[in-house]
DNA sequence: ACATATATGTCAATAAGACTGACTTATATC
DNA sequence: GATATAAGTCAGTCTTATTGACATATATGT
């Protein structure tokens, strides 16, 4: 048996094959860019862009989470996030606590008005996805997720069962 | 009859709903990020970034098309558009040819070079989607496309198949 | 034929979000 | 006490996007 008779080998692919990943390829293009288009509106709004929403969303989901934590999840430089997150810290929507058990280390957590910002985009992106289940089916979901957890380099994938 | 109490109002979300799609969220975040790094990595050599890959993308799977339906579906500006384009016509990637039939269009279509780099890219992601298929179970992928096409904005929907 | 609309292109200024590289400070750990 | 880790910062650069103002060519409607 040959290699290329194999039809999941990683290596062979032919054109109807091709034809059909382009339409996943493609339609997760476009389904990103009207995910995050909504957010982008409102986030312009506080003078915050795309960055600051994901340093929101993944403190507000995961409270006392640390610097690099966040740095690794984001795969972002730090300097990158430093601008991010100072603003955030400076406008009073994340707090910076010092950890206790090690001293090095600076805990993050959403105050009063990054919770509420982040409960306001959370239901949107929430609906909007809850909605998509609804016109694609019965029982999409679990199937929609594994495809998702699939697509994640194999390091990352669990992370969001496991959080951190 | 409160609108409350139907589980499908635009409106309502309870605890337990939100916490599954956020899942859902994150998810999402984490695979287009993964989805895009790798392309990226291989256009950065070509002294490229994402949004050329989208033009070349695009313009490979529907030769012919017009500046303004490229436009259209990148959703950007002319002006942002204008720098990438440009840049991969005076590097031999993309043709720009005059539309007889409406001599103020421009066709655009992939050159030899613009070809190899989109048949590299989209292999890529395409291996990608494809194991993602596997590793999620059987019937997945019409699942995973009917949910994709369901967080597309309405008017958007369809064009993956009708193609313009 | 003329006015208006459409398709494309271009100049200039600006901003967000990312990068590399170099370095500092504080705290833990071996 | 040396080394490693966590975080912060300064400076310079790049890509991708923005807004606004125009220019040009071609089509279309009246």
């Amino acid at each position: 048996m040959i290699a290329k008779c194999n039809p999941s080998d990683a290596l062979s692919l032919n054109e109807n094959e091709l034809e059909n990943l382009r339409q996943s390829i493609e339609l997760l293009f476009l389904a990103y860019r009207d995910f995050t288009a909504e957010p982008d509106e409102i986030l312009s709004r506080y003078g915050f862009g795309r960055a600051h929403h994901r340093v929101i969303y993944f403190v507000g989901r995961n409270p006392g989470m640390t610097v690099s934590k966040l740095l690794d999840i984001l795969q972002i430089t730090k300097q990158s996030l430093a601008r991010v997150l100072r603003q955030l810290v400076e406008e009073g929507f994340i707090e910076k606590r010092l950890d206790h058990k090690d001293g090095r280390r600076r805990l993050l957590y959403l105050l009063k008005k990054g919770s509420e910002i982040e409960i306001l985009l959370t239901r949107l992106q929430a609906k909007r996805i809850r909605a998509a289940f609804e016109l694609a089916g019965e029982n999409v979901e679990s199937a929609f997720k594994n495809v998702l957890r699939g697509i994640i380099n194999e390091k990352d994938r669990g992370r969001v069962i496991n959080n951190l």
